[in-house]
Order: structure tokens, then C-alpha cells, then sequence
DNA sequence: GTAGATAGATTACGATCATAATCTAAACGT
DNA sequence: ACGTTTAGATTATGATCGTAATCTATCTAC
């Protein structure tokens, strides 16, 4: 049955929003469009009016999770960040979790397309970081944007490998412990106070 | 046709050798037991004489791609390993690269006995870089063991992230080589030298 | 040398995959 | 109000999936 205007891109978003989602728990290829359109609420023969492929919609998906990624970053401070992205709390919850740390390894086997998303999502990331900078020399942005960078890779990494040992094995959970500890201590060698990613 | 009983070993050894390159190029979901079999030399009909299923052929994949890796270990000092590790050859060659990097998004949502061989095999790099700490106290084994830890989330996030970028985007090199020269910094805040992992 | 065991080939299973054509009923342009 | 458009359901396609039974030719044990 034909839905209206405004209805077909809502249930369109929806989509969307559900495969960010399913993508993050299962991965890119442990995802069936009919598994997808299901969980959406709808049979499976709808999705080619909204996508032009499976890899089209892992593009757009990933979008919105770095969208997401994005309006949180912009409310929290690093301290809060560091404490939050590695608590047990975020490893255990995979699909509402960072797309980077949960399609990373993913997206390094997709088409460009896919890995144009990912570059895109992590320098808006970073742009949100950077938003106070301006006031900076060249000199001391470039230095900003390198320690940002460096900790996002820091804190994807030690999520990475939590999620990959047992679960409640004491492992995963001194990885997040060490790597939160180091961090801290890396970011302000002398307790000098840093607005670092 | 049957086959001598050292030949059957040795045919084995290679489904598992081929499975630990296949699988870190494509992901364990990209490739099925049918790909891995022609790629090893043989039909697949013959592969369910081996293993019991696909997942215990993972982990023991798994398991020969973390004793590659020990033995690199064994024979490089932090600086040079650091080099390697984050270079664009190794980012650049997937299926002879780190398993760690390659496979821990996806081992994330597999069984437990595949995220067993992936703790047992972080533990065994672990061991193989404190070869040399039995001289050192209690707490300073503590400390040179969460030193170690850290800086393998941390590499290991900048070759995940690293990878999840276009190839030959600028931000792919760009993450490797902050990563780089930030890790060389913390690990020696004034020039003082360290062993760390 | 003969009987039993088995590695690997062949073939088949039922499920699931991404994609697509067809249908139909409601929303739209006029 | 009516004909056109189209979102989403239904159904179909051909490929591929993990797993397994069967076959056969050789190795191994006696």
C-alpha cells in the first residue's frame, strides 16, 4: 500500500536508522537487507525504492552514526569522553555504541565509497573537537589536531580489543582500565589541564 | 583419493594457513568454506574431515596468526616494531598484517571460543615482550605490563583506523604517521629509554 | 595380501543471500 | 473526479552459504 510523501521518507529514515544500529551489532556483512527491512517493520521488497544498494545504505548508515557522534562530542569534555567511551557500559553496548570502533575493521574491506564515510565522519569528529581553536597560531592547531587524532585511535583501539577478548573476562576489562589510566596521565604529563579529543 | 597420514597433516596446515590470510583480508563472514578450500588446493567437500566447523577452523586460524606474531616479537626492539607496525606496508597488506588489526572488529561478535584464542593470544605477545622483566619488582611489572597494554590498543586503533580510510587519502597516512610520532613521544617524555610493548 | 580405515572428491541439502519484476492500493497532479 | 505515479507487499531469481552423506581410491594394520 502507498503511504504518504512525507511517510515514505520518515519510514525512509527509519531505515536508515535501523541499519546504523544492526550494522554496529552484527557487522556489514551480518546483515541481510531482509533481516534489515524486518527489524524496520517492513517486508523486504520495499528497499530498492529507497537504495540503490546494500552498499549505498552502509555509506548512509554510517553517516548518521557519525552524526550522532558528532552532537555528543559537542556537549561533553574530554575528561567525561575518556571516562564514558571507555566505561564497561559503552563495550557492552555495540550497537548504539561508536561506529568507528564497531565498523572499523568492517569498512577496511568495503568499497571506497563506504571508506569515504569513514574518512568524512572522523574529520567532522575532529572539526567538532577543534571548534574552539580558532583563536590558536597554525602551529598550535596542527599540534591539536595530531593529539586528537592520536587519541581517537587511542580510545578506538582500546575498545577494539576489549570487544574482541570474552566477555566479563578480566582481560577486556584491564585493557579499558589501563588505556583510561594511561590517557589521563599521557594528556596532562604535570596535571596541566588540556582540552584534548 | 586417500593420502598418506603426514600428508593429511600437512594438507591440514595449509587449510589453516590459507584460512589466516583469507580470513584477515576478507573477514571471517567474507569468506566462505568453499572459497577457503579452493584457495588451500582442494574441494570443500573434504574440509568437515578437519574441523569440526568454520568457527573452529577460526580460531585456530586465529591462533597461528598470534604465533606469527610472537615470533616477530621475539625479535625486534620497540622502535623498530613501532616503525613496522604503523607503516603504510603493513597497512597496506592485510592478510600477512597483525590479526589483531585484521580480525578484532570482527571477533567482537563471534562465539566465545574465538574471543578465547584472541585473549590467549594478546596474553602471548604480552608474555613475549615482559621476556625480560623477571628482574623487575612486583609493581613495576604492573606498570611495564599496563604500559604495554596501552600501546598495543594504541597501535593497533591507528591501523584500524588507518585502513578505514580511502586508499591513499591523506588522512590514512596522516593517522599512521601522528600516531607514530605521538606514541615515540609518551613512550620517552625526555629521552629516557623504555622496552615498552 | 587382504580387510578396515580414511582423505579428499563429488554431489546434495535446505537456508539464505542481494537484487529485481510484478502487483496493488493509496497519494498525488491536474 | 480521474488518471498517473509510487511505496511497499509479494513473489521470483540465480548465486552462494554451512553442513553433510556418499563414493572411491589409497594408505595402514595385521
Amino acid at each position: 500500500m502507498k503511504v504518504t510523501k512525507t511517510q515514505a521518507l520518515e519510514n525512509r529514515a527509519r531505515i536508515v536508522e535501523t541499519a546504523s544500529t544492526l550494522f554496529r551489532e552484527r557487522g556489514y556483512d551480518g546483515v541481510s537487507v531482509a533481516d534489515l527491512m524486518a527489524a524496520a517493520g517492513f517486508t523486504h521488497g520495499g528497499f530498492y525504492k529507497h537504495f540503490g544498494s546494500k552498499a549505498d545504505l552502509m555509506a548512509e548508515a554510517a553517516g548518521v552514526g557519525f552524526s550522532r557522534a558528532v552532537a555528543y562530542l559537542a556537549g561533553v569534555d574530554a575528561a567525561q569522553y575518556l571516562a564514558e567511551y571507555l566505561s564497561r557500559s559503552h563495550r557492552d553496548s555495540l550497537g548504539t555504541g561508536c561506529t568507528l570502533a564497531a565498523l572499523s575493521g568492517d569498512a577496511a574491506r568495503q568499497p571506497e565509497s563506504i571508506k569515504r564515510a569513514f574518512a568524512s565522519g572522523i574529520e567532522s569528529e575532529l572539526a567538532t573537537l577543534a571548534r574552539e581553536d580558532s583563536a590558536l597560531s597554525e602551529s598550535a592547531k596542527r599540534e591539536a589536531r595530531a593529539k586528537r587524532i592520536d587519541t581517537l585511535a587511542h580510545v578506538v583501539g582500546a575498545l577494539v580489543l576489549s570487544r574482541a577478548c570474552p566477555d566479563d573476562s578480566p582481560l577486556a576489562d584491564e585493557i579499558l582500565e589501563v588505556c583510561r589510566a594511561q590517557i589521563l596521565i599521557q594528556d596532562n604529563p604535570k596535571g596541566e589541564r588540556t582540552n584534548g579529543g
